[in-house]
DNA sequence: TAGCGGACGATAATAATTATCCTTTACAAT
DNA sequence: ATTGTAAAGGATAATTATTATCGTCCGCTA
């Protein structure tokens, strides 16, 4: 017997080309239900849960293999370590100066246009990660500035 | 006898309120002569020819110094190590997402139109920090993909 | 279901960065 | 100029994040 879950991962695998493992299918949705820009230590700590006796460096190989198959995404790093983009739309990020702490902005909130199509020196272009830096609306309150 | 560099080196130093020093002098002359994002380690090797008892560690300590005084910018990280802006001028980055080359591009050939002021949640907008996710033209010419 | 290549787990190794600790220097007050 | 003190430098140990290695085991195709 195996559950619609199990069923529908195996054919993700399939789509993606890679094979699919109890450690594979753990890893996958747990991250899904997790929130923000996990670290892979974070991701790690909740795998265990189910699967004791996983080990890091798995975590690490399978987020490497997701982010490079396409079933996440890799966002660009203000943290001081590699951190998977768990939300699926179109958005970008504000980043506080003051404490860090990184918020998600939806594209059109940003009310940004960029240019589409090529750049200077041919580079082509796949996507466009913008980071807004500034201050949160916590910092501010607090230092009065 | 005080040469001009080090008279104006001295002032710097006294509005960003951080003591004089020889390495720091070195230090500073020299990133000014890099550009792009050079690394720690880079910046090391080309200082040790001034002064060749530097230590590693002074390097690193001077980099954020500096950063945190705001006499350089850190530049938004795509490397695997810590970056310091040399450009001036606004602009952003192309990032290769196979070679993980940096390449700068001017704000006015991006061509994107930001609202200023502030965004959800209070946000108080310092600056964009744009990175451009795509394939150099190195890269593709290399696969022809 | 047999066989093989890839995946897993444990752990060593590496890379980047930071902390420690002792010596030396810069700077302000004398 | 002299000196006291806090900070800076140098050497290196420690830490953190990540990757490589390697023997065993499992998923997938024939």
């Amino acid at each position: 017997m195996q559950s619609d879950e199990t069923r529908s991962f195996r054919e993700l695998c399939r789509e993606h080309g890679i094979a699919m493992t109890h450690q594979r299918q753990v890893l996958y949705e747990t991250m899904k239900t997790m929130h923000g820009h996990p670290s892979p230590e974070e991701v790690y700590a909740r795998v265990k849960r189910k699967v004791p006796a996983i080990s890091l460096a798995t975590v690490y190989k399978n987020i490497h293999l997701f982010v490079e198959s396409g079933v996440f995404r890799k966002m660009s790093m203000h943290h001081g370590s590699v951190r998977v983009e768990m939300n699926g739309e179109a958005h970008h990020h504000m980043v506080c100066s003051r404490c860090r702490e990184i918020t998600d902005i939806a594209e059109e909130d940003l009310g940004l246009t960029g240019r589409r199509g090529s750049l200077p020196g041919g580079f082509r272009v796949e996507r466009y990660a913008v980071d807004v830096i500034g201050i949160c609306a916590k910092c501010q309150s607090a230092t009065g500035s």
